[in-house]
DNA sequence: GTTTAAGTTAAACGTTTGTTTAGTTTTGGT
DNA sequence: ACCAAAACTAAACAAACGTTTAACTTAAAC
């Protein structure tokens, strides 16, 4: 796959959806095509087949997932800022993603379905680097503790939020969230407040 | 559906393995009927459809999943010993039961298929009384901190547990884990001990 | 031993699936 | 204006899908 032009890409942003609705076995071609309102013939003439199209769909995406942490490393700002931020970055990352999200962690998981992901692990492997430098600064200035496993941070926020995503509706009655836009506010007010205060809390340093 | 027969129970167990696999759409009856060594027919001999068996399914394998909370509630032990056997009950409870928890997170946010799913959330509220009963016994003896929203430590203890798994091959990469036992044993040794990490210093009263 | 119901089967049902074909329209360079 | 390449379409393709049928076997009851 060279370039992307302007019908693939329409073809593809409405295969993200649907393949985040319904899964990729639950979307047919023809689904796509009438809600693109393109012929079906032009799945497999742009992309060779429906299993390629989703391939050419999470490279497309993945390519334009890296996270902004350069400019975050170079801020000098308090380590606990920085934490800060970096949690905002991947929670809306994840936010405007979250249809390829959950295409790849379904997707992947399925054993049949053999998909290239090596430049998305990559691109986790990248910012995983960057999260380590972050946590050596404030380790290094006594204000994080020693024994932390920082592989584990990113699964620590991402997991917690989409753990109540996929639960959902379990939090909607639970936590009386009646719209979407409730749902929405619980994230923004709530939840993410909540991921931070779990990172600070298993980050500070308790001998200081 | 009053009662599960022999062979209707076999047939299940193998459904409930390749949904987990390849997902309620990338199974077909004639897949389950093949390693099930039944023919195709029983599937709506027994169960109507095949959306009817899934929802069987779900109904024989949540009745079974509520948390054997009650006997840890009466125990007399120190709230933090409490805590952790609570997220060890969890946590064995999703590597028993991994097949029908990846079902329910994937088939359940399918727009067009309408589960029913009341049953699976009212032992979901049910367990979440108990961890709530627990909560507020380490506040009563001091040992808790006050301000802790009680509902989202089990989308943190699961969460985490969650995207560790969905995110495997990523972490079989990073941490270098060869073989399905190695990746087993990193979740014995490092990560249970790193989600009960999380949680006591989420809970840890500092003004004490 | 006969009867009745439940269990089980192979075959066929009508749809839907992903993909291809063969033909038409549009586009852009000369 | 012409032509070749690209874009696009309706129709057809075989394969796979979930489900039903009708016939057959087994099991239990009387």
């Amino acid at each position: 796959m060279t370039e992307l032009n302007e019908k693939q890409l329409q073809i593809l942003q409405v295969a993200e959806r649907l393949f985040a609705e319904k899964g990729f076995d639950g979307t047919s071609v023809r689904d796509i095509a009438r809600e693109a309102s393109i012929n079906i013939a032009m799945v497999s003439y742009y992309f060779g087949s429906k299993d390629k199209m989703l391939e050419a769909l999470i490279l497309w995406r993945t390519s334009d997932m890296r996270l902004q942490l350069e400019t975050l490393l170079k801020l000098d700002a308090d380590p606990w800022e920085k934490l800060e931020k970096l949690i905002e970055l991947y929670i809306n990352r994840v936010r405007r993603n979250h249809c390829i999200y959950r295409i790849i962690h379904f997707e992947l998981a399925n054993t049949q379905r053999s998909i290239k992901i090596e430049e998305f692990n990559e691109v986790k492997k990248r910012n995983l680097g960057m999260i380590r430098q972050i946590v050596e600064e404030g380790q290094q200035s006594g204000q994080f503790r020693k024994d932390i496993i920082v592989e584990l941070l990113p699964a620590t926020v991402l997991g917690i939020y989409f753990q109540f995503h996929n639960t959902r509706l379990f939090y909607q009655s639970v936590l009386d969230l009646k719209t979407d836009e409730d749902f929405e506010q619980y994230v923004e007010h709530n939840l993410i407040p909540y991921i931070k205060q779990v990172l600070k809390a298993l980050l500070k340093n308790e001998n200081q």
